[in-house]
DNA sequence: GAGTGGTCTAGACCACGCG
DNA sequence: GCGTGGTCTAGACCACTCA
């Protein structure tokens, strides 16, 4: 079949103009339609078939470009029931970000934590919470910064900065007792999806303050791990930075 | 095609076993030539039609095996050429399990090092040693200790475990001045290709000796990795202890 | 120009979830 | 029993590599 998917006219194109295979226009469609807030999360997208007829490509083609978006975790299929825009509330998945684990314990996620806000205020960002977020320095940002603790031991401790834009009117309240992952909540209440993230680990003391709010000594050395959290289009937005108690906990990681 | 690959009926199937999609069954035995190392790191394996042939099954079933095995970086595929069997002398993905970056430096490794070893002898397998490497506590392993230097700055302490039966004859030499990755001179001289690795990261001080041989303060807070890398099969087959400086590197994750 | 991987199609049938 | 994703096939054509 000679389609026409709107944007690239994909044949008789004289600059060879680097060649964008069908299947990958169909998933930058899909994209746009998630990045539009078309389809919510946690919702079904329309089914294989339909989107090759809504697309007019073969059901294949669409399949191809499905697989590529459920390999990024943007979409899970469910055999049977459809395929879904992939949420942060998913029991499967929550806390995906988070590579915490106890040290004891078989597997499975530090979870659900205690967690206790030291404070939320909106600020102008400052040069490098700028830089990590692409706004201009005289923006507004939110930054909050709190303590998770599990098993009553303080174990976190992070700073959260979040684009004043996107998130007016986050609250103490909502950080501290949000019921499942803080990502969760900003797909929720602010529409935000964290669809990936980039972690800059570096091994620190803490200053006395620091080592006060986590009940450690002064000599006791912590995981520095800054993240820059991603929407679509790789737009940042959310830096944190926290540090990690790790004498009972370890930071893990799968390499492939 | 009823075809027949050897070992799974794959119909007329009793008592409904598990249900194995033929091209699983295929990728199986593609990774069982890999591990017998019927085709070795580097070279082309045979064509997709040409395994379509011997497995009698049609080229897209082969293409979904291979395209799995790819995903999980045991193969390359390059367009006009063929597909080859992975390996860590790839310039592309050399190097491609440390994590350890400079801060300064648009991207791209800290890649190769300077390598002093400290040691590298035989030596019968600790329990935990022996644990990890699922070994018994009187088996041989070799031990070896080295530095990597960056810029003349020693920047990485590792200790490294390896089953004794694989690595025979591995000489401190060969571990400082191979010229290329480590688990590139594996295969090599030992036919043992490293497919991925898991690593537990925390933040530990070091004691006087490896302040010593790092050349830091004894209050320095440093990266502890451990890592188990396993060939195929989930066979593991190193442990490797690391202590990373953290002043003028950090450790980058992509979380996705 | 021959050979390899990459894309696309159309159609058949299977496994799963649910009413 | 229907609709969904999952598997499998066969065949056509495209893009890349190399002799």
């Amino acid at each position: 079949m000679s389609s026409s998917v709107a944007p690239i006219p994909d044949e008789q194109n004289g600059a060879t103009p680097a060649f964008s295979p069908l299947y990958q226009q169909i998933k930058g469609l899909i994209l746009q339609s998630l990045q539009q807030g078309q389809w919510k999360p946690g919702e079904v997208i329309p089914s294989e078939t339909e989107l090759a007829a809504r697309f007019r490509v073969s059901q294949g083609t669409v399949r191809k470009a499905i697989d590529e978006l459920a390999a990024e975790n943007l979409v899970m299929r469910r055999q049977g029931k459809g395929t879904f825009v992939a949420t942060h509330a998913t029991p499967q998945v929550q806390y995906r970000f988070l590579k915490l684990l106890p040290d004891t314990g078989n597997d499975r996620i530090a979870g659900p934590a205690q967690r206790r806000v030291i404070e939320c205020r909106r600020v102008r960002a400052s040069a490098d919470v700028a830089r990590a977020l692409a706004l201009r320095s005289t923006d507004a940002v939110v930054q909050a910064r709190r303590i998770l603790s599990f098993a009553g031991v303080p174990t976190i401790l992070e700073d959260i900065w979040l684009p004043g834009q996107a998130f007016k009117g986050l609250s103490a309240e909502q950080l501290a007792n949000y019921p499942g992952p803080t990502y969760a909540m900003f797909e929720l209440d602010f529409g935000v999806r964290m669809v990936r993230a980039e972690e800059k680990i570096r091994a620190v003391l803490p200053d006395a303050q620091q080592a006060q709010w986590l009940q450690i000594g002064a000599g006791t050395p912590l995981l520095s791990v800054e993240r820059i959290a991603y929407t679509y289009n790789d737009m940042p937005m959310e830096l944190r930075r926290g540090l990690y108690r790790t004498e009972n906990h370890h930071y893990r990681n799968a390499l492939n």
